[in-house]
DNA sequence: TGGATACTACATTTC
DNA sequence: GTAGTATCCA
């Protein structure tokens, strides 16, 4: 069934090889001589070993274009490989700027995944998948598993269908099908981990779906069981490059060398330091062994960084030294000048927010000599998502802007996912997972009891729940409210399979005449907003009254206007099963936050980097269960290892500024209790070389005029006295603030006031707030207002973030 | 029978 | 603070 015939149709750019061989070589100029050592060794294995900061994606898409240039390939007989979306589009915006033309003909410069949901396609047959198969995002997945765990017997409280999730995804990530789990896992969740795994995959099949892993692994399949289709591909990829090479798992690991096998032009850019997503599967080894495994490689250091000052360089290095069994690179630079890494501690984690918050806004202003910096030029690196929430808070109350990457992700919300499997249905009407998700959202009276009684109907006469509830419906085998509103909504999804399909026949024309006379057919956008406003989604969020509802509105239509960029909702859900990046708010200048993983690839002037104590930033996790491993002789702590990387990581995102911090007491949840802890500074702290560091040690951190507002928590005082000022990072701390002006923390800030808002509110007005809700305004001072919230209590806020309840659209 | 409310247990990182 | 469950009420 599987035809390679479609590949030829890929070749519509316009540039002609031969054509260009004779042309210049501009993209080479400016190269440092390892980068074009990178990018002229075309044949045969190369590993470039890139440092951060190296010009890594630079190097990368000059030798894509070199290889175009020179007529060495087309370019659609380039694979190019990426871990994220963004750096896909990256690379793709780079390659089109330098050869000065739009690229349309890189089909297979992607992601992982999106190449692999491609070549799936294409050959689903072979795993007995249809070609229009569905991506099970992770919550799917789940309730997929909780509900083959249930009919196992297994008690979900001792036996969570997290955990069995996370044990399969291993497998996938190891490319284990079921047949080839190893027998020491056999004991894996109660021992029934392999058999469960094995009817999770074959009901994933009965869906025609596939999750994450799986289009790796089928594909891997294919490769290892089909010689011939393996052998097209061999032939047809004349040049595979890869980056972040060291984030691989053993199944990407197994895909790239069955394809390279053929050619052995493959080209992976890694840097051993910046692995960081061992507990995803990834294989540090991989980039380590890449020598064994193409013999004859060409290994390029990339070392010249461009982006960080020597300090930075500097520190990062002395941390990154910790590590054993580097590849080893040394980063230099030519640049002299420049800031050394700021260190500083506080009393507890809002205090940190509120210094961090006022370090930015001194440096919007220009003050500590520095030149004046946007928001944009600065980002806050935190280890786990939760610590984003005390930086959330402070900004609100001071009115700074700023973004958040890698929170929830807009897709992933459950209005978006609500309303994308609405989409879903009418696309597919036997996707039975969409159709679970949105039979009784909103709600329609339809409880356990009647989707029971769909289900056993589906199941009886062998159709999808779709069809199912038709049938239930027309045998009148639900009473009641529920009936009547589940005959509504079957009798709304034909109506809008109906419009989408009058939209196909005329693809693209805006009038057809379907024998009645002219009806209207619909774009995909009008039929997506039909179907939340027919469905009673909509009314459903305005009926609603919480705090969030109008933003989930906002998120809905958001949502609408992002199928503008798309020519049909199949098109659309396509790519939004992929894609994890969404960076849709360019506009107001904003300081960004993410955490350190999602910080990978991107850089920024200043950097603040809080939350450096161990627990946290070395994460207690990683200390309790990272396992240990024996390389050079020597007994490595791996989890350890990885958590340095990924301090590594945060440091070398600084351009010019680095701030790390650390508190002495942090309010941490832990065993089912909510309390407070006294933190001891990281151990990375004292690997930071004194010399390219510069402490900041605010007057009296325990007690004294800053930390009026520090908490009162007196049973800790005493021990976090105790630890802290024991710690070796602490006298460390001590000893070398000695010899260093102490910087003052400012209390007292310019406030800006924003004439406009002054005189909009009156004292017990009612307003509302996107994230605390509704309240009743009681003070105003200024541009702040105090504001006593229904739910989240009396805050002080400023006046730009509120407005008149009344003014809500609804 | 379904919806609303109360209570508990619980959070590292994500393609 | 949230998600998932238990319980109660309409």
């Amino acid at each position: 069934m599987s035809s390679f015939d479609d590949m030829d149709a890929f070749e519509g750019a316009s540039l002609s090889a031969r054509a260009m061989a004779a042309r210049p070589q501009p993209y080479l100029d400016g190269l440092n001589p390892a980068q074009r050592e990178a990018v002229e060794q075309l044949d045969g294995p190369v590993l470039m070993l890139a440092g951060a900061g190296t010009g890594k994606t630079r190097a990368l898409t000059a030798r894509i274009v070199h290889l175009l240039n020179t007529g060495r390939a087309r370019p659609n007989e380039v694979l190019a490989v990426t871990f994220t979306n963004k750096a896909a589009r990256e690379m793709k915006n780079r390659v089109g700027e330098m050869l000065g033309q739009p690229i349309e003909g890189m089909p297979w410069l992607g992601t992982f995944h999106a190449i692999c949901v491609k070549l799936l396609r294409r050959h689903a047959e072979l795993v007995g998948l249809k070609s229009n198969f569905t991506i099970l995002d992770t919550d799917d997945q789940l309730r997929l598993l909780k509900q083959l765990v249930s009919a196992e017997g297994i008690d979900d409280k001792r036996w969570p269908a997290r955990q069995l999730a996370s044990i399969i995804d291993g497998w996938k990530n190891s490319a284990f099908t079921p047949e080839k789990v190893p027998t020491s896992e056999a004991g894996a969740y109660n021992h029934k981990g392999v058999k469960l795994y094995a009817q999770y995959q074959r009901r994933l099949i009965e869906l025609n779906a596939v999750d994450f892993g799986d289009l790796l692994l089928h594909m891997v399949t294919i490769f290892q069981t089909h010689e011939d289709v393996l052998k097209q591909y061999q032939r047809w990829f004349a040049y595979i490059l890869v980056d972040e090479y060291q984030d691989t798992n053993v199944a990407q690991y197994l895909w790239l060398r069955l394809l390279a096998a053929g050619h052995k032009n493959i080209c992976c850019v890694g840097d051993d330091d910046q692995s960081i997503y061992g507990w995803r599967g990834a294989e540090v080894g991989n980039i380590l062994r890449f020598e064994k495994d193409f013999p004859g490689a060409h290994v390029v250091r990339l070392e010249q960084n461009y982006r960080s000052t020597p300090h930075i360089l500097a520190a990062a290095s002395g941390v990154i030294a910790g590590n054993e069994g580097r590849l080893g690179k040394t980063l230099f630079t030519d640049v002299t000048e420049g800031e050394k890494v700021r260190l500083i501690g506080h009393w507890d984690g809002e205090e940190e927010a509120r210094w961090i918050g006022d370090e930015i806004e001194a440096a919007q202003r220009g003050t500590r000599g520095l030149e004046k910096f946007s928001l944009d030029d600065m980002a806050i690196l935190v280890r786990a998502s939760h610590q984003m929430r005390a930086f959330e808070d402070r900004f609100l109350t001071i009115g700074l802007p700023y973004r958040v990457i890698g929170g929830p992700r807009f897709y992933e919300r459950m209005e978006i996912r609500d309303a994308m499997a609405y989409f879903r249905v009418v696309v597919s009407p036997d996707n039975d997972l969409a159709f679970e998700r949105i039979v009784n959202t909103p709600k329609r009276g339809l409880g356990d009891k009647a989707q029971q009684t769909i289900q056993t109907t589906a199941r009886a006469n062998g159709v999808s729940l779709f069809e199912g509830a038709r049938l239930a419906v027309a045998q009148g085998l639900i009473k009641g409210k529920g009936g009547a509103e589940l005959r509504k909504l079957v009798e709304g999804i034909d109506r809008w399979i109906t419009m989408l399909h009058q939209r196909k026949q005329v693809d693209g024309d805006a009038v057809i005449d379907d024998g009645g006379g002219g009806a209207l057919a619909f774009s995909h956008i009008e039929l997506a907003e039909v179907i939340l406003d027919e469905s009673g989604y909509t009314t459903h969020w305005q009926n609603e009254k919480t705090p969030e509802a109008p933003g989930r509105l906002e998120n809905l239509k958001e949502l609408v206007s992002q199928l503008q960029n798309f020519e049909n909702l199949q098109g659309f859900l396509e790519h939004v099963s992929l894609i994890m990046d969404n960076e849709r708010d360019a506009g107001e200048e904003k300081v960004t936050l993410m955490t350190l993983h999602a910080a990978k690839g991107t850089e920024f002037p200043l950097i603040f980097l809080p939350g450096w104590e161990d627990g946290l930033l070395p994460s207690q996790r990683s200390m309790d269960e990272g396992g240990t491993e024996v390389r050079n002789g020597k007994r490595i702590a791996k989890g350890l290892e990885e958590e340095r990387r990924l301090a590594y990581v945060g440091i070398t995102r600084a351009k010019k500024l680095c701030t790390i911090s650390f508190v002495a007491n942090r309010l941490i949840f832990s065993k089912g209790m909510k309390g407070w802890q006294s933190m001891m500074p990281s151990r990375f702290i004292d690997e930071l070389p004194p010399e390219h560091v510069e402490v900041l040690t605010p007057p009296g951190l325990y007690g004294g005029g800053y930390g009026a507002a520090a908490p009162r928590s007196t049973l800790h005082d005493q021990a976090a006295e105790a630890n802290v000022y024991n710690s070796p990072g602490w006298r460390r701390l001590q000893a070398r603030s000695q010899d260093r002006p102490v910087s003052q923390p400012r209390e007292s800030r310019n406030t800006v006031i924003d004439a406009s808002a002054l005189s909009s509110f009156v004292i017990g007005e009612r307003v509302f707030h996107q994230k605390f809700g509704y309240g009743a305004v009681i003070a105003i001072e200024g541009d702040k207002l105090e504001i006593a919230f229904e739910k989240a209590g009396t805050k002080k806020v400023i006046a730009k973030f509120i407005t008149a309840a009344d003014d809500i659209p609804f």
